[in-house]
DNA sequence: GTCTATAAACAGATAGAC
DNA sequence: GTCTATCTGTTTATAGAC
């Protein structure tokens, strides 16, 4: 059962606030370092909080690592849903050219999400590793969240290209642009070192959403023309 | 220095042989569970050795890890290099056609080696797991090996497309490319999820091939219109 | 060069005081 | 609920026999 960690806006209870702090410090601890390289000690120093604090909230170090991968999803899903209040339903009957931009903006606020925002880092790593290690932890993270998106945006496709909505072609294309907007953030050290750049800043984010957003277009365009 | 662990075609020492072997069983392993998470006795077990020879060959376990740098950057240098014998000169004198071909041919390539061979998931984890952690032995693996091909395949895009090769929207679109395929790989999990399969033999391969490739082929044919 | 034995450090978990 | 103190197991590194 996902715990409501984040929406109660006012008024936290000490253990509330505890227990928040010690995931907000593990999911960067497991993320920047790996579940088994960081240390219990270690998570409750940067939670300001002792190390019995972790048995007792979550059981032990195997379960808050359980309570960071439900807190993400929690977490993840508001934003989308946020974002996309529209129903599945809605969906459906909107036009070509309509479809191309929920698609161009869906993939325009992936950008800007994880090349802009503050915590981006520490979730995408943390999903990282996950991926590797088809965990129980990962399977949640699919059902509740990545898979979810992935749908939805498969149906965008179909309806700005006109292919069926049940083709694979839909879902893979969908996922080509997923994984390019993820390089540039998982391979950053990459990105940064060939490009002779400081930083993916604002400009920087400009430019590499300007030129993925053309090949999207461009992508569209030649599929809707088969 | 990198040593020459492969290419000694017919007798290795049994020294050569101890090394050889815990440098295969260590990368395979720092790849699917992480640096920390692999103990040196794992290693040893799975080198048909034991933990002293780590001690002894590499000096400890960090000194292990360097070397399964290098051995990478050695073994990926010569695949490069195998298959792309042609000096960079010889590319400037490419025809647009000839170039966008061997884009093509180079993204395909990678699909190949990517999601068809079986080195691929020790290789691209561990190397996975080293870009996160912005290490020497990162660095080393960018000069060695990705930035020589980036910079290649960057140059291959800017004569495919007419744009500047010094454009960094070249590097960027590269990028892109190589960004998409790499999920296939890392993130096979949510791949095989979302599309129900239970592989990607060599059918669901081409599938992925073919929906990439004309992705790309619309990328470039959209960039040369500009 | 390879092995056994062991040292020294560190991990996660837990009992019990407050 | 939070803390201190401690237990038990495991880690890497190393000294020394062969």
């Amino acid at each position: 059962m996902p715990i409501d960690t984040q929406t109660q806006s006012t008024e936290l209870s000490s253990s509330q606030k505890t227990r928040l702090a010690l995931i907000n410090a593990a999911l960067r601890l497991f993320g920047s370092k790996g579940y088994a390289a960081t240390s219990t000690r270690e998570i409750a120093e940067a939670a300001s909080t002792n190390i019995s604090s972790i048995a007792y909230h979550f059981g032990g170090k195997q379960g808050l690592h359980t309570a960071c991968a439900e807190y993400f999803v929690s977490l993840a899903k508001t934003h989308v849903n946020d974002t996309s209040p529209a129903t599945s339903a809605a969906w459906q009957s909107l036009s070509q050219e309509n479809a191309e931009e929920a698609l161009i903006s869906f993939v325009g606020r992936m950008i800007d999400f994880l090349l802009g925002s503050k915590e981006a880092p520490s979730f995408v790593s943390f999903v990282l590793r996950e991926v590797g290690s088809e965990s129980d932890a990962m399977q949640q993270i699919f059902e509740g969240f990545i898979g979810p998106s992935i749908e939805q945006a498969a149906l965008m496709y179909s309806k700005a290209t006109g292919i069926s909505p049940t083709a694979e072609e839909a879902k893979i294309a969908v996922m080509s642009y997923v994984g390019q907007v993820f390089y540039f953030r998982v391979a950053q050290f990459v990105v940064l070192n060939s490009l002779g750049w400081e930083e993916i800043g604002p400009e920087q984010r400009k430019l590499i959403k300007t030129t993925l957003l053309q090949k999207v277009r461009a992508g569209i365009a030649a599929a809707r023309e088969e």
